[in-house]
DNA sequence: TGTACATCAGTGAACGCGCGTTCACTGATGTAC
DNA sequence: TGTACATCAGTGAACGCGCGTTCACTGATGTAC
């Protein structure tokens, strides 16, 4: 009972494909701004060759939102199952800059096509941190008194700053220790007005405010 | 006392050709993906003369940040000039889902590039979103118990969530009515949670926090 | 197992196209006298 | 005011280049008998 081997072929050379994307993308390039011919050159096949995974460039970016998502969201129950006893705020914000420092052309592309790019593709992610939020909702700890909805709603905004932030952090890249060290203090200040405002929101307040 | 006719007509094209950039992006065209002559002729003139007046596309993103922050710095400050007697946070919300609207290139051009684009050009974008947060802060009436700091904190976080919406709002686009009464509901709640984050925020808060 | 045919991922050449950039130029505007 | 020269925004042609897409093809792999 031999396996399929051409069919096995034709999955590597597509995922080469997406990891060749991936691989050019670059502070200064995203999906956008790859060429068709320079995405097959990296995956190792001849232009041509290309349409036989995917018919454009764009399908090629929903097929790598798939997986981006898939690989964003597991690192991030990894981390929550290693944050299991540190439950501080500030360590699993460390936790996870640091796998945004080894995830770079992941968070690099969902941050950058979160709002540029093709709209499908938009739409695509937005949808994934909707998913991911509700993964994250269902492991978060609140107070009883906090609602599902609530919760759902935190941790919705916990996301956004996550990918907010990941997008910024990713700018300053190593260097500008100081930096890095100010948008994580910032990050972790951000999380906690949400978590405050989230748990003392209950009530209403009357205030003279403005925007 | 003639005026200088020459250098008059030679602002009137620099203006022609950061307009043009902004008519040409759309739903699915950022700054990265104009060309310098498909620019150059929406402005009326021929490709070469482009660099009579910046020496890159990317130079003229950088104008075009200048020019579209200033605009939407002064937007805002009349906005909230026009909404002086009326502190409820929704109908502001209203009145800035309605500047989006009608200014949909330059709310997409900040809201794309803020992530994508040029690292420069993402710096700058930033830098003016904290310049318009100062001035949000300045014009904010806060409780006297909250600090500058934390009100200028708030306000950056106003500013963030501000623009992250008028992109999803962008993207909604004149039809599902009902989506964008949704955006605007969540707008709202997003914003309202910032204040009491800040409001109710002073006291250190003690609960099981896991993220 | 061996043979004859079908499938299909990848090839390689060719295409027309729009791109960014260069260059010598033009002619209206500006300036010096 | 009139003249002679300088400036310089915009011209138009040319360039080499990489692009996306098409096509008939090849040859290894799979399948039917």
């Amino acid at each position: 009972m031999k396996i399929n081997k051409r069919y096995q072929q034709k999955l590597k050379t597509h995922q080469n494909l997406m990891f060749a994307a991936l691989s050019l993308m670059s502070e200064e390039k995203g999906l956008g701004e790859l060429s068709l011919r320079e995405v097959a050159g990296e995956a190792g096949i001849v232009p041509a060759a290309f349409y036989r995974h995917f018919k454009s460039m764009e399908e090629l970016g929903l097929a790598l939102v798939d997986d981006s998502a898939e690989k964003i969201a597991s690192i991030l129950k990894d981390a929550r199952k290693k944050g299991a006893y540190r439950s501080a705020l500030h360590s699993s914000i460390g936790y996870f800059f640091d796998y945004v420092s080894k995830n770079r052309s992941l968070f690099r592309f969902i941050s950058r096509e979160r709002n540029g790019g093709y709209k499908k593709i938009r739409e695509k992610i937005r949808t994934a941190m909707e998913t991911i939020a509700s993964e994250l909702a269902l492991d978060m700890r609140m107070p009883k008194s906090i609602s599902f909805a609530d919760t759902l709603f935190a941790s919705q905004m916990i996301v956004g700053v996550a990918f907010q932030r990941a997008s910024e952090f990713l700018d300053l890249d190593g260097k500008d220790h100081q930096d890095i060290r100010k948008l994580k203090f910032l990050t972790v200040k951000q999380l906690r007005l949400v978590f405050v405002g989230t748990i003392r929101g209950r009530k209403r307040i009357r205030t003279k405010i403005k925007v």
